[in-house]
DNA sequence: TGAATGGTTTGACGTTGGTCAAACCATAGA
DNA sequence: TCTATGGTTTGACCAACGTCAAACCATTCA
């Protein structure tokens, strides 16, 4: 009760590197979840909640891992929960531009 | 004579896909020799004019391969030379920010 | 306390990817 | 014409990756 949750490792602000967020991002599921979560925060890694129900939940968990080790996302975990969101200003601070300009390309 | 060389395949402007891009520039070699074509068209594939020069011939002209099929780079064949240059213009079309945006968060 | 639930971890499997070496191809130059 | 040269292609090798399944862990709730 009361209880905030813990966060997840993940990196610095300034260790964050620019090709392991691109090459986190040069998935086709991970930039699916990129969209998902610009969308505001995911509190459920449930496949179907996420929009990609044809994969295993072992898989969608590995993907939310390395975008949160690229320093993509930053995780809470509260009791069974995890909420995900966008590090929005810390990409905004390191890589000025690129996450709009990611947002305006996505497809669809 | 007079001959201005034959454009290597590459994809339209409509068939560049952003997952692709990332996933071709989510990898240091290559990142860093988008940084080498956006100082200007390179006129040379040979390792050690590209500042790579601690890999094979062979390696370089494999990740320029994978750049120019993303739809990063366009390259003429002349003679024994190719002449490399970045879609500058097709990319701001086709993701408008987006190549503004990493050239701007290269390292170094 | 026991069962169900949301996520993670581990192991296995097939695919993709980066690298080198050698063969190859086409052009340039003697 | 012969040789050297700049790049590409092929094959091999090993590492990394995406996926699933099963085991596991912690929390929730009856």
């Amino acid at each position: 009760m009361g209880d905030e949750g813990e966060w997840l490792p993940q990196p610095e602000i300034e260790d964050i590197e620019l090709v392991k967020v691109l090459h986190a991002l040069g998935d086709p599921v991970r930039l699916w979840l990129l969209k998902v979560y610009a969308g505001g925060e995911a509190f459920s890694c449930a496949p179907d909640a996420l929009g990609i129900g044809h994969l295993h939940k072992s898989t969608v968990s590995h993907h939310m891992r390395i975008m949160r080790e690229a320093g993509i996302t930053s995780t809470r975990a509260v009791g069974r929960n995890r909420y995900v969101q966008l590090r929005r200003d810390d990409l905004d601070a390191r890589f000025p531009g690129l996450l709009d300009a990611l947002l305006e390309s996505l497809p669809y």
